[in-house]
DNA sequence: CGTTCAGTTCGATGCTCATCGAAGCATATC
DNA sequence: GATATGCTTCGATGAGCATCGAACTGAACG
């Protein structure tokens, strides 16, 4: 039986309420803002949108019945993050969207470096990140099956010997492989465990380091070297 | 340069005036009917949405705008599709998360017709068409690689045989195979070209119709046979 | 404890926008 | 031509909701 709202049966899901819930300019920026992966405060979240606490605290109260964020409380603070991947996946497949329908595709200096190289949601994004995940394909260290990619047996002991805890990562409930869509590159790049993992090596590494208040990612010349040599033929 | 909009620079691109569009009510109903893949009249959306015709009419130049469909003059009639293969991708990804977030998931008789086979824009969708694509992939006929599956030679041939015209399918500028996720599975199936000739084969055999006003499609007896005996070892 | 800071609730305000009737075009049909 | 039909423009109406100030809760911190 279907579900019986105010009279009104409606078996297919309501898109509307959750484009709704993106669809405000406030909450539109909250959210992109936590596509940097970081857990923020609800103030750090009104800074970002340039609204005051109230207001967004009635949006992050909106967002969260809404299951489009979860929240984690840590003495006085209420830190914010992303429900779900899917959530993640589904603002990048909207940024993908919206670039398309740009009057004319923006290239300054001011993005350059988010094309380059940035944090999408917990792994790397742009233009790094999809060469690395070609790289990666090219070599055979991960084979495309079904939707998303999947590590060879080459690829396991190549992970394992550059340090990844494989079985670790594979412990966790989430897949190990996820394909992520670009909205600056419209191609894939590696996201899901081993993505996490991989961006997490490189700033524990000290290759790069993120630009203060954006998702940017600034690799040193040294540590774009290394990158290089390490998963670059 | 980014581009300057009311003095503001938006140098990403704005999530929330294309989620705004989809956001709704009535538009996000035209949308997901347009998801049937036939081009609909105004009147027939206006129908759907269960608004006015000047209602409807300013929600589709909106839309219009948006680049969210598209639109082919014929006669007094004016029919309007999704503009894109990515705007299709986008309503189904929306739906599935509008699905996860449903109190309870509904599986009724009023939508399990659905649930087992309907159309998603210009190709299958359901339990089939999920089905229709890990056979495929089994039998080695597609490969995924990068993001979208590919024909292998074995599956040139197959399609070759049962009759498809894959050199015309492949002088289109859309791309032969594509894979598109579906919300009431969570899985993938085949989109694209190819995927759009089989739906359509599917109903010039007469193995299949659309039920009426709806996207589910009903198998007979006999053409769910004839459909298994084709694809499935 | 008082003080400070993070976040929420409440209520008032004001703007945006969906909605539809009436009238206006445009295209077909007789 | 005259009439019907599909769609649009215009203007008025009204509801929803984002916004913020003021007051409140609750936790840290001395």
């Amino acid at each position: 039986m279907s579900i019986e709202l105010n009279g009104i049966t409606d078996m297919q899901p309501n898109i509307a309420v959750v484009a709704n819930l993106i669809g405000d300019n406030a909450r539109a920026k909250m959210l992109t803002a936590l596509l940097g992966g970081k857990a923020l405060t609800a103030t750090e979240l009104a800074l970002e949108a340039d609204i005051m606490p109230p207001t967004a605290s009635s949006h992050l109260a909106k967002m969260l019945s809404g299951d489009l964020v979860c929240v984690r409380k840590q003495g006085r603070h209420k830190y914010f993050q992303l429900k779900d991947h899917a959530v993640a996946a589904l603002l990048e497949q909207l940024l993908s969207i919206s670039a398309a329908s740009m009057p004319t595709v923006v290239t300054g200096p001011a993005d350059s470096g988010l094309r380059q190289a940035r944090v999408c949601y917990d792994h790397l994004a742009g233009e790094t990140a999809v060469m690395l995940y070609d790289s990666l394909l090219v070599q055979q260290l991960i084979t495309e099956q079904r939707h998303d990619p999947a590590l060879t047996v080459k690829g396991e002991s190549f992970f394992q010997q550059i340090g990844a805890d494989l079985p670790r990562l594979n412990a966790t409930k989430r897949p190990l492989c996820k394909s992520c869509l670009d909205w600056s590159e419209r191609r894939s790049h590696l996201a899901g465990a081993l993505g996490q993992w991989i961006l997490a090596d490189v700033f524990s590494k000290n290759w790069a380091s993120r630009e203060p208040d954006s998702r940017a990612i600034r690799f040193t010349a040294k540590g774009l070297a290394a990158f290089r040599r390490c998963y670059f033929p």
